[in-house]
DNA sequence: CAACCATGTAAGGTTATCTAACATGGTTGG
DNA sequence: CCAACCATGTTAGATAACCTTACATGGTTG
């Protein structure tokens, strides 16, 4: 009888994430296309977005607006997923990991509160 | 900044309530019509649920699985409304109370820890 | 047993989402 | 400087998911 809501379940829809997130219905598929997100899929085919998608989402938002292409948000995560990746060629510059350690102080502390930042959250009162 | 996902907050479909409560979407849209909740509308009609909502639903459930009908249930929450509602009729019985008394403790236990059943979440794995 | 209660189900209509394709403004490397 | 690319917009056509309304139904219950 516990009844944590897990933040890898499924529970969005694409217009809920749009407005959490402030994306567009074409960036988040643009986003998914390039496998920084896999969302779930209903038996319609339907997507469904669980809370750690909205996390990711909004981290790679921040990143555009910072300036960084697809490219290097994606070596970022994959990075993320596997820190010892010593497989791959050029590394990362030393302003971009600065940019990255900055957000993922950002991260952290959206990660501790709870899972959408209160200026996203204003949308639904 | 902070990131606080509100429980008021209306993030939910349709079929994902019906797939976090095990009710169908007749018995749902019953449930409003006794003003039991009052989901939020999109634009286009749609109805968008909070996990408050998910919470009412599932305590509606037990109350209607223990036996109580929709009166006595709209009378449970009128009260809980507002306890000092000496302006009705007939009080409930004492064994009205110990069942809502039961239902509350569970509930609680609810609240406490996050926001769904176990049991309920399994569907989504 | 007539009436009601909670739910199922069907019909017909609308909205939200899907994919695929093409358009476009802003960089950027040669 | 311009050709190519990148991230995003937009449109079209299809369909899944949702809506309301109405009628059907089995289980209580006075």
């Amino acid at each position: 009888m516990s009844r944590e809501i897990r933040r890898t379940m499924p529970l969005l829809s694409m217009s809920i994430v749009m407005q959490l997130t402030e994306l567009s219905a074409r960036q988040i598929r643009y986003y998914e296309e390039h496998h920084l997100i896999e969302p779930h899929r209903t038996e319609g085919n339907r997507r469904m977005f669980s809370l750690n998608d909205v996390d990711t989402l909004l981290e790679v938002k921040d990143y555009l607006e910072q300036g960084m292409n697809m490219a290097k948000i994606k070596k970022i995560f994959a990075k993320k997923k596997n820190p010892v990746a010593t497989t791959d060629e050029q590394d990362l510059s030393d302003s971009e990991l600065r940019q990255i350690m900055r957000e993922e102080m950002r991260q952290a502390q959206r990660m501790q509160k709870s899972s959408i930042r209160r200026g996203d959250l204003s949308r639904f009162y």
